[in-house]
DNA sequence: TCAATAAAGGACAATTTTATCCTATATTAA
DNA sequence: TTAATATAGGATAAAATTGTCCTTTATTGA
């Protein structure tokens, strides 16, 4: 469904919101442990989102990733897959074709549509905060 | 969503329903130019639909691939699915966790599972001879 | 029976995705 | 100001997926 590269962003921005919302910043290190995923391929994605400002970083001792509390407010789960998968997810045909659209579609394209309008829909509507807040519950986890 | 050889397989298959529909086998030369796919890499991939005994071949002049018509009720795009990915979609985790069930479950897990039943529920309630009759309507295309 | 046609399948090649390594640069605290 | 810590980013490597090539085997029709 996802790419690897976005499945690891995902996870580890759940965890730097995590820990922003105790007021921790969230250390490469940290992040490739509470979600079991490979460093140095972890810190280009995370490099990425923060070059399109969904996360911050600070650099140094005491630096790591962080989000300011309104970032985590807005930040919603489809701008993560946006920027990590692009939007091939909602707009590629389920059958690989490159031009099926309305106009002219595959076979499967309506049944298709609803589908991935569903999952758009649900990353769109979801934001890091409401994960948080979730996740107090806490019978969830976010490695293996 | 789905692997090239799932998306190669499915139109693979929806030509081979719609020719033996008109009482024609499908050549892999005549597949892989319908459905725009590699050949090779195409008949690698009937190959294992034969195996399955999702469709049926013959070897020789005049023949190729072809499906009965019983099987054409019965065939659902869920088997198709099946066969060449695996049930991977449906149960692997949104976040690519190992362990994510409804006892253990990842911060996404509920929010997935409802969307990659319903998907599961299309692909099983979508048989072949379904998509034939569709078709005749013929504002569908299987190629680019 | 022979030639042509077509699928079966093993070995291998290219491409894409995933992952690592290493150096540079910035920042903090002592 | 220096040592330690941490992100940034280029260059490579490994693994998985996608795709090709070539030989074998079966079947049909003339």
């Amino acid at each position: 469904m996802f790419s690897k590269s976005c499945e690891y962003g995902l996870r580890a921005v759940i965890f730097i919101a995590q820990q922003s919302h105790l007021g921790h910043k969230a250390s490469l290190t940290s992040i490739s442990q509470a979600v079991d995923s490979p460093p140095a391929f972890t810190a280009k994605i995370l490099q990425q989102l923060v070059k399109n400002n969904l996360i911050d970083s600070s650099k140094g001792p005491k630096g790591g990733f962080f989000m300011a509390p309104e970032a985590m407010k807005n930040l919603t789960l489809e701008a993560v897959v946006s920027v990590l998968d692009g939007d091939s997810i909602y707009t590629n045909c389920g059958l690989g074709l490159k031009q099926c659209n309305d106009k002219k579609p595959c076979p499967l394209h309506f049944k298709f549509v609803a589908i991935k309008e569903e999952l758009q829909a649900m990353l769109q509507n979801t934001t890091l905060i409401m994960l948080v807040n979730e996740m107090n519950l806490d019978r969830f986890h976010l490695k293996r």
